[in-house]
RNA sequence: GGAGAUAUAGCUCAGCUGGGAGAGCAUUCGCUUGACGUGCGAAAGGUCAUGGGUUCGAGUCCCCUUGUCUCCACCA
């Protein structure tokens, strides 16, 4: 029966073999079922470009644990996985990789560079598939969908002409953020800012008509080709005689208006501000209002373009210091300050963003917003921690259109046709046969196509059939939780609840969770520009992935940040290996059983105690997983199985499973089977493979039947109150503190633990001398006895036997060869100065008039009760030093 | 400019609705204790950033200040 396990624990013998068990048995796989309720969790689409890295471990343990929680609860729980096609992200790779081959993108075609992104994403895009199965991700894989699979495209289709249809999507022509590398128009979301030095160029322009010239400051001088107007503030007397005149342009020779308006701030540089519609933001606005040109100076490379007159042709920093050159050389450059400032820039390749006035296609916001904004205040959906509500609100209620063309190839193609012959767009799922305007036949289609978050906001219901009104819809939407980085929360997070709300009309999940980065032990992120990643397979590859996942959701409370260490993962790793031998402990013991596999009656005080607490320990995690203290939870788990189980537990059980004869042998067993069984299956969640193997192997050498073939698909345990036993309880933390002192003194002592000492226990009270007397036998293994001794007083002590003092009794050692009395002396004195604060302490609330008045009676009967345990205490020290003649 | 987070033991961080400060790692001492040295036992180490306030009572709630970080905005 017994069963040779290694001595330390190697999850790479079993964690493959299991992740394929589980796969075979189906156990992953989802079906409707309405006679159970159904748990949802829609994975966040890693990209087919991407290898697993921290955030997504963090990310996946997230999920795989809150769905083997719910899953071992009883829901029918379905964890729906899939990958996005990252349009952008993507699109990049392959172009890089076609330079390599030589081959440029705009020769080889559309169809034929989207012929490759396919070949591409069959060959790497389920990589990332693969590394989080070697997490331990319980995915219902069956159901893997990809953001451009056909179904998918058909719900992308099917928005964007309801939208259309709706008037919410529209083409325009609008100021919009322009990427001249990637060629492409990105949304203010993949804006980012750097803070960049540069300088303040002040420049003048001549008054037309006049011989004054009118400064102001440019930290983008060449856009002044592009200039129609200049501004100063309406109220501004500085320049009030100069509105409505004009300014001379050099260069293009335009003649340019001065205006008035109060974008302007008087107070910073010049209180003038030159204006570009075509290539500022701010400008355009000002522009629109004044009804000014909007002159383009830029090609979409960030060349000049023929607006330019003679900069034609130049890059624009180029151009730049070319026009500030001949600027001073015509003395219209005033000075140049040095001046550091934000510069918009694109997220994927960092290079500096162009404000260019494009005809896109925008997702008009202000309604569509509205019920994301209603769910989250109205709490519909819950966003937990709930600090990211201010950073929800702080964009939806500024939030602007959304610019959803992409001048890219790989991703949904717009499904906007125009007649070649008028112009005339028709929106369409297919090419429409004929013009309805003007009977021609012939159309082409958009050429953009739409940035990927369109198609990852419809993730939670297009993955389960939508727009069709399937059985997986009506049953797993809408979702439960969605688990993901505050930092998508623009990106995708608020652009799932609105798209719910109107596709669905209903919200897309409960609860979102949100987590933190994994930075690096320094606290940067781990970025490859730096290397400073770790990669999450490698960690698994060394110390498993149950020591990763263990660590990456201990140690931080939710949506923070953490830092990794390899000293944690090693931590982990050290309980997984505990784990594991504590429970080859109790398989290598479980032949000593003998057949007496009694329960109920023969269990002893310790019995109860662990069973009460590993009780108490199901209700503690039940409930923090509940509200999504997932490290809470874990860490009462690790608590309880080292300390609890492991050093007190098994230490207490191993005399009575030694003795020869122990009636109490088949109680222990069978306590030491269940409580280690509970505590597996709290662990399950966190630690699937370590817990699986042993679950498995204990229920081989018991050669139970079929009940529960694994541990993943076993039942959640409940609290129970018949197991909830608080004297029992209270007796064995009595023999803990009993041990502890016992331990305390033989070490202040100096005592090696080979030199064993008899322990007679002293006590008035009847109910601790019971509770020693059933705990005796403990006394041996927790603290090196030869012999335990219980009585009523002190007759026959040995006057310079050592003493420990707990509530309720004192405990004696004669260890006169060992001890040196003046050590002794000084060692009660301490613990009599001790009590001495303590019982000052507890006088002091006690007397304390408002104390008593306003304190509830609880906490003024806890308080009296510690009085008089210390003032007991306080006088077994007191003897003991005047029987020491002190 | 706006918002949020954070400041706790040498390091990294927990500390739920206010009622005697905790963990991991590191440090010191002891241990071939019939599961585990990836271990066991014992210990040392903190005026919980500063200053106020609320309260019988504050690491915990409120305000001020200071430091650090993040997000948003993007004044040319």
């Amino acid at each position: 029966m017994y069963k040779e396990l290694a001595k330390t624990y190697d999850p790479k013998d079993i964690e493959e073999k299991l992740y394929e068990k589980w796969m075979n048995k189906k156990y992953f796989h989802a079906e409707v079922d309405w006679s159970r309720k159904p748990f949802t969790i829609v994975i966040p689409p890693p990209n087919i470009t991407g290898q697993l890295h921290m955030g997504h471990a963090l990310d996946n343990t997230m999920q795989d644990i809150l769905v083997r929680f719910k899953r071992m609860q009883g829901y029918n729980t379905l964890w729906q996985p899939g990958t996005d096609h990252a349009s952008i992200a993507t699109e990049v790779k392959i172009i890089e990789k076609l330079k390599e081959e030589g081959i440029d993108k705009d020769e080889l075609g559309r169809e034929g560079f989207l012929k490759r992104a396919w070949e591409w994403k069959k060959e790497y895009g389920g990589r990332i598939i693969e590394q989080l199965k070697k997490l331990g991700s319980s995915c219902d894989w069956d159901r893997e969908r990809f953001t451009m699979d056909e179904g998918c495209s058909k719900a992308v289709t099917e928005v964007f002409l309801r939208l259309h249809k709706k008037k919410m999507i529209y083409k325009g022509s609008r100021i919009i953020n322009w990427c001249p590398i990637c060629r492409t128009s990105i949304s203010d979301a993949e804006v980012v800012y750097e803070e960049q030095a540069g300088h303040f160029w002040h420049i003048k322009y001549p008054v037309v008509g006049t011989d004054e010239f009118l400064e102001f400051a440019t930290t983008r001088p060449e856009t002044m080709l592009g200039d129609t107007a200049v501004a100063v503030h309406p109220e501004d007397e500085r320049y009030a005689h100069l509105v409505g005149k004009s300014v001379m342009l050099p260069f293009v020779n335009r003649e340019i208006p001065i205006i008035a308006d109060s974008y302007v701030d008087r107070e910073f540089g010049m209180g003038v501000v030159k204006i570009t519609p075509a290539h500022d933001p701010n400008d355009f606005e000002v522009g629109r209002r004044h009804n000014l040109p909007e002159i383009n100076i830029m090609n979409d490379d960030a060349t000049i373009n023929e607006n330019g007159g003679k900069f034609c042709g130049m890059d624009r920093y180029a151009a730049r210091k070319q026009i500030v050159k001949e600027l001073d050389e015509m003395g219209l450059l005033v000075r140049i300050e040095d001046y550091s400032h934000n510069v918009g820039t694109h997220d994927r390749c960092h290079t500096t963003i162009e404000p260019m006035i494009k005809q896109q296609w925008f997702v008009k916001m202000d309604e569509l917003i509205k019920p994301a904004i209603k769910a989250v205040k109205e709490k519909e959906i819950k966003l937990v921690p709930e600090r990211y509500e201010s950073t929800y609100f702080n964009w939806t209620d500024n939030i602007r259109d959304w610019c959803i063309s992409r001048q890219l190839w790989w991703g949904h193609r717009i499904p906007a046709y125009y007649c070649d012959k008028c112009g005339e767009i028709v929106v369409a799922k297919e090419m429409p046969k004929v013009c309805p305007s003007c009977g021609c036949e012939h159309f082409t289609q958009d050429p953009d196509t739409l940035d990927t978050w369109f198609s990852s906001a419809l993730w939670p219901f297009s993955t389960l059939g939508w727009p069709d009104e399937t059985e997986d819809l009506k049953y797993f939407y809408p979702t439960d939780v969605l688990v993901t980085g505050y930092d998508i929360i623009f990106f995708w997070v608020i652009r799932m609840i609105f798209s719910g709300y109107e596709q669905m009309g209903e919200k897309p999940f409960r609860t979102v969770l949100f987590h933190g980065l994994v930075r690096d032990s320094q606290g940067r992120k781990m970025s490859k520009s730096l290397g400073n990643g770790i990669d999450p397979l490698k960690i698994i590859e060394q110390y498993g992935a149950d020591a990763l996942r263990f660590t990456l959701i201990t140690g931080n409370a939710p949506g923070n940040d953490m830092r990794f260490y390899m000293e944690r993962v090693e931590a982990s790793r050290n309980f997984a290996n505990k784990v594991w031998n504590a429970s080859r402990f109790i398989m290598m013991n479980l032949e000593r059983a003998d057949g007496s596999e009694a329960s109920g009656d023969s269990l002893t005080d310790a019995d109860k105690w662990i069973l009460s607490k590993v009780n108490t320990l199901v209700k503690d995690v039940t409930e923090n997983m509940e509200k999504f203290e997932l490290g809470i939870a874990a860490q009462k788990i690790y608590d309880f199985i080292w300390e609890e189980f492991c050093d007190w537990y098994i230490e207490m059980v191993k005399p009575r499973l030694y003795r020869d004869v122990d009636e109490t042998k088949g109680a222990a067993i069978w306590t030491l089977k269940t409580v280690l069984t509970t505590a597996l299956k709290l662990l399950h969640p966190y630690m699937p493979f370590i817990t699986e193997e042993i679950f498995c192997t204990l229920k081989e050498l018991e050669s139970k039947g079929e009940e529960e073939e694994s541990i993943m698909i076993s039942s959640w345990p409940e609290y129970q109150e018949s197991l909830s036993f608080a004297a029992e309880e209270e007796a064995v933390e009595t023999i803990k503190q009993a041990v502890k002192s016992i331990r305390g003194v033989r070490s202040g002592m100096n005592v090696p633990p080979s030199r064993k000492a008899a322990v007679i226990v002293v006590s008035a009270q009847d109910r601790i001398r019971e509770i020693f007397e059933g705990s005796r036998v403990f006394f041996s293994t927790l603290a090196a006895a030869s012999e335990v001794t219980i009585q009523a007083d002190k007759t026959g002590i040995a006057q310079d036997a050592v003493s420990a003092v707990i509530p309720g009794a004192t405990l004696y050692m004669p260890l006169s060869d060992l001890v040196d009395i003046e050590k002794e002396i000084a060692r009660l004195n301490k613990e009599r100065d001790r009590l001495t604060g303590e019982i000052k302490r507890s006088q002091g609330m006690l007397s304390n008039e408002n104390f008593v008045k306003k304190a509830p009676a609880a906490k003024i009967k806890e308080e009296e009760e510690k009085l008089a345990k210390y003032t007991n205490m306080m006088n077994q020290v007191l003897e003991q030093l005047k029987h020491l003649g002190c």
